[in-house]
RNA sequence: GCCCGGGUGGCGAAAUUGGUAGACGCAAGGGACUUAAAAUCCCUCGGUGGCAACACCGUGCCGGUUCGAAUCCGGCCCCGGGCACCA
């Protein structure tokens, strides 16, 4: 062994060890408990990141483990390989998509290796590939046979110079990124997928996820927002038309004092037909971005369509204004405004000169909430509200809901806030929709023995959007019904699509034959996900409805794809996220080159626990690098005065007992760190400061060095998940056959554990005061004694009488006085 | 605006179920070794006072519950993530 850390030359023996012995290629084994972990695929931008560092050590550290627990352990790697960034390097470099995106995976695959991450690599998959693409245009087809899928259109940002379709985050202010033009609203015809029909399902089943955090639990079930309300018909006075509008507050109807649509709303477009003022209000409406925080953000506005709504129950006149914050994509596209009870009403209501009619007071008194500044929005008790005055909110609901029903005029429902997923995107780099437009028979899937629709990769890529809407040869061709002329959709999936089954490819990457086979059933659902926390809803969430759709298909048998999902922090430099766009990135490239994978590994896990978001360090780097510098160092010292025996575990010095109990205790630990609570930052720690205990303790007999030995495999086996190269030598130094990789992780000896003595912390009224060493199996009576004869104990009781004597076991003793 | 997180020394953090605040590491200061530097090793390291023992203060801010609160409750401030065409 060298008596130096040479990590270049021990890394890349490691990594052909585990290359040539195939060390993590996987396949079915029935009569072994499978464990899939899975770590979020990268978008294969150019080179690594510290966030995909962060992400896959994260993965790699709880494979190894889970590995060392004997289980048959699955860790593909693949790449999301459509979307965005492609184009836009196209435009800029000239270079097609295609080529772009496989020389960025080359490069990345190669850093991924370099980092010794166990991929079992036989599974690797792009989503560029046709192999993979064309099982979701197979899939598609079958939703649409199904009835999952439909057509329908939908806002888009279209820039007016560059005649494209804008993503949100191509929309800069308002206006378009290259063009700088304002951006404008569209309404085109695209595909749909009904998630609306699986809401109830992906609501419910969020329940069973235990092993999912509670907050992205909760923000998927503030996403999907089920609300039971009623959705109740004004009449339109001298119409022969009714009006539809949906709501959660039934109890405050009778406070009603106008009627909201949405700028898009057909009423409104009607209305403004005499009415040049309103119209212009709705063309402005149609100059906001389509990204709905610019919505909520944007200034109350609206103007009275002029048109008067008829009160379901009373039969009074409203107002109906046409305004902007009502959103045509949810409920009706209409709402009720009752501004006594409802702050956005309450304000748009103070802004236009509308009435404000209070109906409901505070339940716990009689008297009246004060509406002068503010509306009243709690339940309470129903007034000025004819037969339903004196009703609570919730008594009113059913008693309005009953009555509506029973006059034909409304009903309850059961509203979801999410909306059905759109996934046609006007972008080249993407999965083609197999789709052929006929005259004749309209939309017509593509036939399965027609697929895969290839995506023409020799292109030429401009600001004006994809190419593929200027290639005849692609979108001529006949119709599968007709035979008649027709054409091809030129619109591709949302990239969302291919991410959310590529977990389920990753079980049968090589089936020709089909989408899945009878392996995703034996590894799904996957035991631990891994990935940044901004995939909380939109990602999961499709997934999730995805493994449903599979499942209806018959494709597997788990109800939910990711049993454990574990959210990674991001990783920050100066504070912020790094990014290329604000250039505070640290390319890992470099630091690899320098220190070597297991530096990069240990820090990446060291400087915060995985949920946190990570603040770079130069310097800290740096310590991890001395750490494993000073293990090295430790190890080779031991080594090289001889080979050590076992100990006699019944012949100990207290020192050597000591020792033992500091090693197992240590490894108790780190066992529940790693295995339970993910927080490698303090089963490194732990190591750490055993390792500096070890440093201290200096023992050349027969059973001193045996000792020693113990503590350094255990050590070794520790991290070995987080450091698997520089482990991989030192187990060999210890004078180990069998590899690291392969071997168990050790057990805690209990027995190493037990101590005559304890420490105590002593308090007086919870201040500490003082610490005492007593037997473990002392009572409580002579503690009390040996307590209050202390010192410091007696200065602050001063004689007063003990009014209470709390014992925590093992911890602390409190004294109140 | 709405939903979800977070805020602890000079810095990254620890404190696992309400029980010793600051483990471990970084930076800094002092010392050893060295002709010198680097590397390495040892010591100090929340604030104030004190020779020390020790005392008081201290986990974003204000208030509450408790023998005891970084942890629980109420209100506020600041920072971050998501908001459906970035991935």
């Amino acid at each position: 062994m060298d008596s130096s850390y040479q990590p270049e030359q021990i890394e890349a023996t490691a990594r052909e060890f585990w290359e040539t012995g195939q060390t993590f290629r996987v396949s079915e084994d029935p009569d072994r408990e499978k464990y899939y972990c899975l770590s979020m695929f990268p978008y294969p931008s150019g080179r690594l990141h510290m966030g995909h560092v962060r992400n896959y050590t994260i993965g790699d550290v709880i494979s190894r483990y889970q590995r060392m627990q004997g289980r048959n352990v699955l860790q593909p790697m693949g790449w999301d390989a459509f979307g965005l960034p492609a184009e836009n390097a196209a435009i800029q470099n000239k270079v097609p998509p295609a080529k772009w995106t496989r020389e960025n995976i080359d490069y990345m695959r190669n850093q991924l290796k370099q980092l010794g991450f166990g991929y079992d690599w036989d599974r690797e998959i792009a989503t560029c590939d046709p192999e993979y693409y064309r099982w979701e245009q197979w899939f598609f087809t079958r939703l649409f046979e199904r009835g999952v899928v439909y057509k329908k259109t939908a806002v888009v940002n279209w820039d007016p110079v560059d005649q494209t379709v804008l993503a949100n985050e191509q929309v800069i202010d308002g206006k378009g990124w290259r063009s700088g033009a304002p951006v404008e609203r569209r309404e085109i015809p695209q595909w749909f997928l009904k998630i609306t029909d699986y809401a109830d399902e992906l609501l419910a089943d969020i329940d069973t996820l235990d092993g999912w955090p509670e907050q992205v639990r909760t923000m998927q079930r503030n996403w999907i927002g089920r609300s039971e309300g009623i959705e109740m018909r004004f009449g339109i006075s001298g119409r022969d038309e009714t009006l539809p509008i949906y709501t959660t507050r039934p109890d405050t109807v009778m406070g009603v004092t106008f009627v909201a649509v949405a700028p898009e709303h057909a009423l409104a477009a009607d209305a403004a037909a005499g009415n040049p003022a309103l119209q212009a209000f709705i063309d402005e409406c149609r100059n906001t971005r389509v990204a709905e925080a610019d919505m909520a953000t944007l200034e109350k506005k609206g103007i009275d369509t002029g048109l008067k709504a008829v009160h379901p129950i009373s039969g009074d006149e409203v107002p109906v204004w046409a305004a902007n914050f009502v959103l045509m994509e949810y409920g009706a596209g209409a709402v009720m405004a009752v501004p006594a009870h409802d702050q956005r009403d309450y304000e748009f209501a103070q802004q236009n000169g509308i009435a404000i009619t209070r109906v409901i007071r505070p339940a716990d008194n009689s008297q009246e909430a004060d509406l002068s500044r503010a509306a009243f929005t709690d339940k309470g008790v129903l007034q000025d509200s004819g037969e339903f005055s004196g009703l609570t909110s919730a008594q009113a609901f059913d008693a309005i809901a009953d009555w509506l029903e029973r006059e034909g005029r409304g009903a309850r429902q059961v509203n979801f806030r999410l909306r059905d997923w759109g996934v046609s995107r006007q972008r080249y780099w993407g999965c083609p929709i197999p789709i052929i437009n006929c005259p004749d028979c309209g939309a017509v899937p593509v036939p399965e023995a027609d697929l895969p629709v290839i995506l023409p990769t020799e292109v030429e890529i401009d600001a004006t959007g994809s190419p593929l809407k200027k290639m005849a040869a692609f979108i001529e061709t006949r119709c599968p019904q007709c035979d008649g002329k027709a054409e091809r959709e030129t619109d591709t999936f949302d990239t969302f699509f291919e991410s959310s089954w590529y977990f389920a490819r990753y079980t049968c990457a090589d089936q020709d034959d089909g989408m899945l086979d009878e392996r995703a059933n034996y590894w799904l659902p996957v035991d631990q996900y891994i990935g940044g926390i901004e995939h909380a809803v939109l990602h999961l969430l499709y997934a999730r409805f995805f493994n449903k759709l599979m499942r209806d298909e018959g494709l597997l048998e788990a109800d939910e794809p990711f049993n454990c999902l574990l959210t990674q922090g991001m990783v920050l430099k100066d504070g912020t996220k790094m990014s290329k766009s604000k250039g505070n990135t640290v390319d890992p490239q470099g630091l690899i080159d320098r220190y070597g994978a297991d530096t990069v590994r240990l820090f990446t896990m060291f400087a915060a626990p995985p949920e946190q978001s990570l603040e770079w360090s130069d310097s800290a780097v740096e310590g991890a690098s001395r750490f494993l510098k000073r293990l090295w160092k430790q190890v080779h010292a031991h080594v090289a005065s001889g080979a050590a025996g076992e100990p006699d575990v019944n012949a100990l010095s207290d020192a050597q007992k000591a020792i033992r109990c500091s090693v197992h205790g240590t490894l108790a630990k780190v066992s529940d760190d790693i295995g339970r609570r993910y927080t490698f930052n303090t089963a490194i720690a732990a190591n750490m400061e055993l390792l500096n205990e070890l440093n201290r303790f200096s023992d050349d007999s027969a059973q001193g060095r045996a000792v020693m030995q113990e503590a350094l495999e255990m050590v070794v086996l520790m991290l070995s998940p987080v450091v698997p190269h520089i482990t991989h030598a030192l187990w060999s130094a210890l004078g180990k056959q069998e590899a690291v990789v392969n071997c168990r992780w050790p057990a805690v000896d209990e027995s190493a554990l037990v101590q005559a003595a304890v420490n105590l912390v002593i308090q007086v009224n919870g201040k500490v005061r003082g610490r005492i060493d007593v037997p473990v199996e002392i009572g409580k009576d002579a503690l009390q004694d040996l307590v209050i004869n202390e010192s410091n104990v007696q200065k602050h009781v001063q004689g007063k009488p003990v009014k209470k004597f709390i014992i925590v076991p093992g911890k602390l003793v409190n004294i109140v006085v």
